[in-house]
DNA sequence: CAAGAATCCTGTCAGC
DNA sequence: TGCTGACAGGATTCTT
């Protein structure tokens, strides 16, 4: 589920039902997460109001107010694989499986962190200090700032001998990307995804920033078009899986074949993970 | 140094 | 109906 348009999606939500808002509980149920929750968690988000969010590749930070007059602390939160938030009213008390963290506002709202495969990640970090947190630190461009450009992507892939696929997986290269995205842009931009990155011109380069932003674009808007029923407990975020052009399509032809029909969308694995493309117009 | 594999963990689904 | 193995939207860490 969550690359960046859904951790986007998710970001909203939460901004909708916690800005503003105090917190006035919070349980930390399982303190062993990708990594171990730090141990003042519940006492650093007790009492806290939250001032606001922001997205970073796929990590979510949450800023809460100061309580002491220092500088104030923010979230950092990662929904790792299988991660989401699930918010519903107080009252609605079912245990919900994997829960692995709760909070509860000042006006009646319980928001829990749902994590089955703990891949995901919680961290604090001062607000002023937030981008020099270690796990932000390396990363590369928003793919969605202006500053993503192709020449920008180009001297990012010059050299590499990597397949352009993993390179693009990569937060370093351009950050908030993952395997569905990636697959999806590299079949709009009709490249190859074996293509070693040095090898890709700046054209394509060019076409491939223009399609990521495209394609994370509307994903983030399906997203946004389904945002009030993400608080349904099945966590269903959004509509664009239906929008899904190559991912998880393999055997089925390609809508962009011309002339003879598209000898099916083709999967193989790149470095671990799977890749669905079209064989004959990606090259 | 760079590229690929192994790893963390649980759930689901296809096949037998 | 179990059981088994493959696989899953991520990203770090370990090997080559």
């Amino acid at each position: 589920m969550p690359e960046l348009p859904e951790v986007e999606t998710v970001m909203r939500g939460l901004q909708a039902r916690l800005e503003g808002r105090v917190i006035r509980r919070a349980v930390v149920r399982r303190p062993d997460l990708r990594w171990p929750l730090p141990l003042d968690l519940e006492a650093r988000l007790t009492g806290a109001q939250v001032l606001g969010f922001r997205r970073r590749a796929k990590y979510i930070l949450m800023r809460l107010a100061s309580l002491s007059g220092e500088g104030g602390t923010s979230v950092l939160l990662h929904l790792g694989m299988s991660g989401r938030m699930l918010i519903r009213q107080r009252g609605s008390n079912a245990a919900v499986l994997h829960e692995h963290i709760e909070l509860e506002t000042d006006d009646g709202w319980l928001v829990g962190f749902v994590d089955p495969r703990r891949f995901g990640s919680i961290d604090l970090v001062p607000t002023a200090m937030e981008d020099a947190h270690r796990l932000l630190a390396g990363l590369g461009p928003e793919p969605l700032d202006d500053a993503f450009d192709a020449g920008v992507l180009c001297r990012s892939l010059a050299g590499r001998r990597t397949p352009i696929k993993a390179a693009l997986l990569d937060q370093r290269v351009v950050a908030g990307l993952g395997n569905i995205y990636v697959c999806e842009a590299m079949f709009r931009s009709a490249i190859a995804p074996g293509r070693l990155a040095a090898d890709v011109t700046e054209a394509q380069a060019a076409r491939l920033v223009s399609e990521i932003k495209a394609t994370l674009l509307e994903a983030i808007a399906a997203g946004g078009s389904s945002l009030r029923d993400y608080v349904q407990p099945d966590g269903e975020l959004g509509y664009f899986q239906h929008a899904w052009r190559v991912y998880g399509r393999e055997g089925e032809r390609c809508d962009q074949c011309p002339g003879p029909p598209c000898p099916g969308v083709a999967r193989v694995v790149q470095s671990g993970r799977s890749t669905f493309y079209c064989p004959r117009l990606q090259a």
